[in-house]
DNA sequence: GTCCCGCAATGGTGTTACCTTTCGACCCCA
DNA sequence: TGGGGTCGAAAGGTAACACCATTGCGGGAC
């Protein structure tokens, strides 16, 4: 996730329009010059369009002759661009955003893992099993900071581990959705027990290079989440 | 997949420096400047630096003062970027983004297609069965081309029926990847009936509301896809 | 009254010139 | 050898300009 954005003039510009943009508060249609820009903002023309040029190029607008900076519809912004999921997360969409995370989520990581299980490094796969045990411990002792931090470590190995430069550019998002998820008050004050087993299996099997396993394993740690899910209106296909 | 780019200056500068980064041909650490940009291109300032903007908001380079433009290593690259995606599968990485694509396909597709049973309109319930049935005809008929552009329309209108607007996302991606599959020669003459049949079997699904079904049926769908992948050095987990 | 044509206002596009700020390289001296 | 100071390269930012694609309005013809 790019931490930048803060020092240059363009960040503040950036920020500002990015969120009223993904938030709604400026809608489809709506138009703005680069003269309005630079009043509101007190920057330069140069600042004005090259922001204007980065938010084009994330699909938020498209910029005409005559007609100013039109503000794009949702269906063409770049939604996997991690500013965009950032603003959406950070704005009222955040319920939404993070449905759609967790989708992906669901879908991305147990494939993921069973590459991992075939591509991961040596060091790679003793990592996994330490990081296995080590949730164990924590989670038993209910260290719930610590936990979320080695989770979000196994899971960004697994992602990472995968060979797979898309699943791997995932990791961030996923780390945001574990946090996201922790401060919305959705896990339970001690991880139970049915996760810990899940991780270590996951590791299990990954470390061993069993591929079907992995996958099925981390299919089954997903579940829980999906049913953590449940309040934020996510569906919980357990019945057809 | 944005066909602009050629109307401004912009986007042949973006275009030849997007491509080089991504090719490989300008490596990690190396670094440009305005000016020889300016030189290179015959542009002014103001383009090279909108465009370095555009190369920097898709993390393909980083810009310091003092220091010039430098490129960035792969790995903070917005692999998701559209545009990135389209000059990988352009130049010498082609097989590796067919491959990450193609695996991220066969993680989203089936939980797009369940999440499509339970969220599709009635109209999209109607046409999915129509686009299967179509795709019978065609493919017995061995009318490739049009069979390509009805798989393309079927796929699509699964991953936009999903109600996940990231899912979505990707529909122009598996465009993409469908036509490369195709003009790679990796597809029969004449479709398999097994395929045909896969993708009823995921429409009927469909449209009856079975989301696990749905799921499944596409999982076989994209067995087949595995498959027809492997000569590009995609691994096949068919035993572990 | 309607339709078409043309003109003028608008606002992005591209260029140039200029000043400011940063920080890497190099040199000098301890 | 190494620490610190100076210099200058290159981006950051501002300003003012010519240019031109739109578009929307107004006027004239029918």
């Amino acid at each position: 996730m790019s931490r930048a954005g803060f020092e240059s003039r363009h960040g503040a510009v950036l920020e500002a329009i990015g969120r009223e943009i993904t938030e709604g508060e400026l809608a489809p249609g709506d138009t703005l010059t680069l003269e309005g820009m630079q009043g509101r903002f007190g920057v330069s023309r140069t600042v004005a369009r090259e922001t204007m040029r980065i938010l084009e190029s994330m699909g938020l607008v498209t910029s005409r002759r005559r007609v100013g900076i039109t503000v794009q519809d949702a269906a063409s912004w770049n939604v996997f661009d991690p500013r965009v999921i950032w603003w959406r997360l950070a704005g009222s969409g955040r319920d939404a955003q993070l449905r759609s995370l967790t989708e992906l989520r669901i879908a991305v990581e147990p494939l993921a893992a069973g590459a991992a299980a075939y591509y991961a490094s040596a060091e790679q796969r003793t990592r996994i099993v330490e990081l296995g045990a080590r949730l164990r411990g924590l989670g038993e002792r209910g260290l719930l900071a610590d936990f979320l931090d080695a989770d979000i470590a196994f899971h960004t190995l697994l992602l990472e581990a995968s060979g797979n430069e898309m699943f791997a550019a995932l990791a961030d998002v996923v780390a945001v959705v574990l946090r996201g998820r922790t401060r919305l008050g959705l896990m339970p004050q001690q991880p139970v027990p049915e996760a810990l087993d899940a991780h270590e299996n996951v590791a299990a099997a990954v470390s061993s290079g069993q591929y079907r396993k992995a996958e099925e394993a981390m299919r089954d740690l997903l579940g829980e989440v999906r049913d953590a899910m449940a309040p934020l209106g996510v569906d919980d296909p357990s019945l057809d």
